[in-house]
Order: C-alpha cells, then structure tokens, then sequence
DNA sequence: TTAATTACCTACCAAGTCAATAGGTAAATA
DNA sequence: TATTTACCTATTGACTTGGTAGGTAATTAA
C-alpha cells in the first residue's frame, strides 16, 4: 500500500507542472493549494531533490521547479524515489533477494511475475498523463 | 506491501494441497514443515477458517483441509482475506471510497487502473499453478 | 472413561513505521 | 539589511507488525 509520500508526491509534481510559469514554485503555495501540512511536505521536497527529479532554489522567488517536461516523468520513478521501493514484497525490495527460501520458494515466482506487471505499468505511466 | 499474513497464507495453503491425502493437516505439521511460528500461524488460520477458505476440525487426528481444489483458489481471495485488502491506496480499500477530494482529483484514475491491473492478475492466477 | 490431541480464543508486548510537529540554519534577493 | 525561502535535525503519538503466553472446548484413541 502506497503512503503519503508517494502519492502527496505525485500531487505536488502535478502542482509545480499546472503552477509554474518558468518561475520556481513555492513550498507554502503548494502545501497551501494541495492541502497538506508545510512542515511534512518539506520531508517529501527533500527526496524529490535528492533523487533529481526537483531543483530546488533558496532565497526570495525561490522554490521547485521540474528538471525536464512532464511526459519524461514517470510515474515509477516518482514512487520509488519517495517510498524506497514498489515491490510487493520484502524480498523483492532489495537488489540483491537475501531471502534464503530463494532457490526453492513456490511463491516467489508469483511476486516475480507481479511486480514485473507493476513496474512495467508504472514506468510507462507518465506524469503528462495525470495533467488535464 | 504484501504482510507475512498474506505471504504465509499462500505457504499454507500450498503446504496443506501437497500434504493432504483426504485426511486433515495439523497445525503443528505446517509449522514445522514452513518453519512458520505455530503460535503465530494460528491466527492466520482463523482468517482462513472465517472466510471459508479452509476447513478446521478440533480433536484427535484433527487439522485443516482444503474446500475446494487447489485450481479452484484465487490467489486474490486468500490474500484478500488475510491482507484484509489488496489495493495499491487506502481510498480504494474500502467498498465506497470516502476521500473527500475524489471527485477531482487527478490521481485517482491511476490508482484505480493500478488496481485493476493487480485485482486481474491475482484473482486468474490460481494456487495449483503455484504448485509444482 | 480417561488421556491425549487438536483447533479455537483472549490478552499482551516490543519494535518499527507513519504522519506529522517543532525549532532551528543557510542561502538568495528586493 | 530585512525578508523570504529552502534545508536540516530531533521528537512524538498513534498505529501496525510479528510475534508470545496461557488458557478452553471439542474430538478421538486407548
């Protein structure tokens, strides 16, 4: 299940794309129009600059802008910057599947299978799509 | 993210389809074979049994068994019933969505796509095809 | 009838996560 | 120089997870 930071993430890369005129976008504009908590959504801001999906800019008219159009955003990467991982479960989470069940498990084919399905819909989603 | 409630639910199941020749599975067998806290399964069990997914009979050569063939069980209803949900978002896990920004908000028909996708895919793949 | 075996039931608990809140510092600009 | 903004660290209450503990009720083999 998808907390917070993932899908406030995606609310706020749709807001920065709707709101942004090629000027920087402000946290408390965002926080006000979206609704959420200034404070908590300096966390997600965070991630989202850390992993280059934002830049972010200090200092009066400062704030967020995208690094490139929206259609080259995809939904995949904006979750798993902000939650760690999409994977549907803790084995699949890692690169490297630590689980010792591994060589003969019945279900990890199953996840496999599943979050193959998942990543390759969410990767080809993209935020262009959200918009309008 | 799948719970080991969910996880061990299809470990069970598949323990009980390859171990029961008409006769019941005990819980202490399945534990052991999964290497599963027997305590800990017991609550697992119950869900199982209170969703008529398994059949529990108390006493002397007592145990678990299966309702149904093993190509008769969704892998979506076992983890349904366990996970309590499978959706991807808290506002699609319930039967009437109470988000209150759900008649305009823009990631909503993503995440019912996303559920969709997974719902498909978990309620074809039935427990014999994990088995073998 | 009795002892053993089994599912079933209720309560508790330690550790971790989630969604914030609080109180700062550093950078940029009017 | 004052203001605005991002950036940083620490804390917290509520909840969930993955168990543990100690029993009761039902069934059957001896």
């Amino acid at each position: 299940m998808f907390s917070t930071k993932g899908r406030y993430a995606l609310r706020v890369l749709i807001d920065i794309a709707e709101n942004s005129k090629n000027d920087y976008v402000a946290l408390k504009d965002i926080a006000k129009r979206q609704n959420i908590s200034k404070k908590y959504l300096e966390s997600i801001m965070k991630k989202l600059v850390d992993s280059k999906l934002l830049l972010g800019i200090s200092g009066k008219n400062g704030g967020y802008k995208l690094v490139k159009s929206a259609s080259k955003y995809s939904i995949g990467e904006i979750l798993e910057s902000t939650e760690g991982t999409i994977a549907p479960v803790f084995c699949l989470s890692n690169k490297t599947n630590k689980c010792n069940r591994k060589s003969y498990c019945k279900t990890l084919p199953l996840w496999i299978e599943l979050n193959e399905l998942n990543r390759k819909f969410l990767y080809k989603k993209k935020l262009s799509e959200l918009i309008k």
